[in-house]
DNA sequence: TACTATATTCGTCGAATATCGAACATCAAC
DNA sequence: GTTGATGTTCGATATTCGACGAATATAGTA
């Protein structure tokens, strides 16, 4: 965990091209929609494929374009989506989220396709 | 304009990350924005202030991702945007357009910030 | 045919990105 | 203090991206 505090952007400096490249990656947008469907978690819970070094560094690719927060817990590091970022872009997540997960898999989310 | 036609993706083989990254250059989403707000065009009616070839890479880029076709007229070339993409990804344009523009500019998309 | 307008393709460049392994930092437990 | 668990940072490497200029292709016009 390197130091003790982790930086995070304020809400209004993230801008649009930023999320849509931080969710751009197939990696990036299942740990969104993995955290969407539960609650805060440590790294271990995405499944991912990667060296721990590299999942780390999509972290900080969330984590930088506001869309999750890192807090520490202990020995591990939770991580949880960004609330504010809601504000910021209104029904992006839903929409994207929904649309990553398919018809089948709706959580109430902005879009749902019927087909 | 090259060949006689212009290679266009089916539908359904375009990714969700794949669009998104395309629409995560301020450039491209701009493009997209203004050809939401009218139709078919040339080159020219997005004043970009970049070379022609550099544009004509991201036109590239947005027809890759099945977000915009091309059609010849004369020795111009008209773009515009596919309409297909909201049956495969229904709400996606409505909504990232309309965070792109703001508030102040909205046109019956999806959401909606009143902050 | 030659010339112009418009767009594409090619080759290249520098910057950013993705990935890994190794070394390091932090906390909890022994 | 040592050890183990969990992330982070660093260095190296390979790929991708965005940009440009130059050469090319096509349609229309003189």
């Amino acid at each position: 965990m390197a130091q003790d505090g982790y930086e995070h952007p304020a809400i209004g400096d993230v801008t649009l091209p930023e999320v849509l490249h931080a969710l751009s990656d197939p990696l990036r947008l299942h740990i969104v929609a993995t955290l969407r469907a539960g609650g805060p978690r440590g790294w271990g819970a995405f499944d991912a494929q990667v060296a721990a070094s590299t999942l780390s560094h999509h972290m900080k690719v969330l984590r930088m374009a506001g869309l999750v927060c890192n807090r520490r817990d202990g020995t591990r590091c939770l991580v949880s989506l960004r609330p504010e970022i809601e504000t910021r872009f209104p029904g992006l997540l839903a929409t994207v989220v929904a649309l990553h997960q398919g018809p089948g898999t709706s959580q109430g989310a902005a879009a749902m396709p019927k087909a």
